[in-house]
DNA sequence: ATAAAGGCCACCC
DNA sequence: GGGTGGCCTTTAT
């Protein structure tokens, strides 16, 4: 890590977005954990071990009005990220993909001006914390194949098939 | 300090 | 279709 929290406190919660039920964490600085648990205890524990100085207060009704403005109203509320610098830009370069469309390894690559640090780079879009926010899934081999994702392949089709249905938001 | 492993890609059979 | 070598960062010895 290069970059590190400065916050003592955060909140964490569950709750239900078009993918399935997601695990999601945020302090007043923004969301920094964004996941598709198979259960809540590992979300917590894995949190701390983290951020291991901070203290994580679960409030789901907040978590569910972040998924109501992100799913619904297509308001995206502050990211807050950490990591290395190299993750940092590679999270960056995901976040100028435009909604709906998808891009290869090789291309992000490029954009960050290392062309030939593919292979990086798809290692760090693996450790994207943030799903869906940093959007990991408009990521595919150039090949034609669709990569890999962290969360399940079915996760990584529907949320593009989403997007697709959902270009007018 | 060194080694191994990536959500890859291009090149060659 | 398959194998190989190269690319750069992270993680684990």
């Amino acid at each position: 890590m290069t970059n590190f929290a400065t916050f003592s406190d955060a909140c964490y919660g569950f709750a239900f977005t078009p993918f399935g039920k997601c695990g999601m964490a945020k302090s007043e600085q923004g969301i920094f954990s964004l996941t598709f648990p198979s259960d809540e205890e590992s979300v917590r524990v894995e949190l701390q071990r983290k951020f291991p100085n901070v203290k994580f207060y679960r409030n789901d009704d907040e978590m569910e009005k972040m998924v109501y403005f992100i799913f619904q109203k297509n308001e995206y509320p502050a990211l807050a990220l950490y990591g290395t610098n190299f993750q940092l830009s590679v999270w960056e370069a995901l976040q100028k993909i435009p909604f709906g469309s998808t891009v290869s390894y090789e291309d992000v690559a490029k954009s960050m001006g290392f062309p030939k640090a593919v292979r990086a780079v798809a290692h760090a879009v693996a450790c994207n914390p943030v799903a869906f926010l940093v959007p990991c899934h408009r990521v595919v081999r150039k090949n034609g194949g669709l990569g890999g994702f962290r969360w399940g392949m079915e996760r990584k089709i529907s949320m593009l098939k989403w997007e697709k249905e959902n270009l007018h938001l």
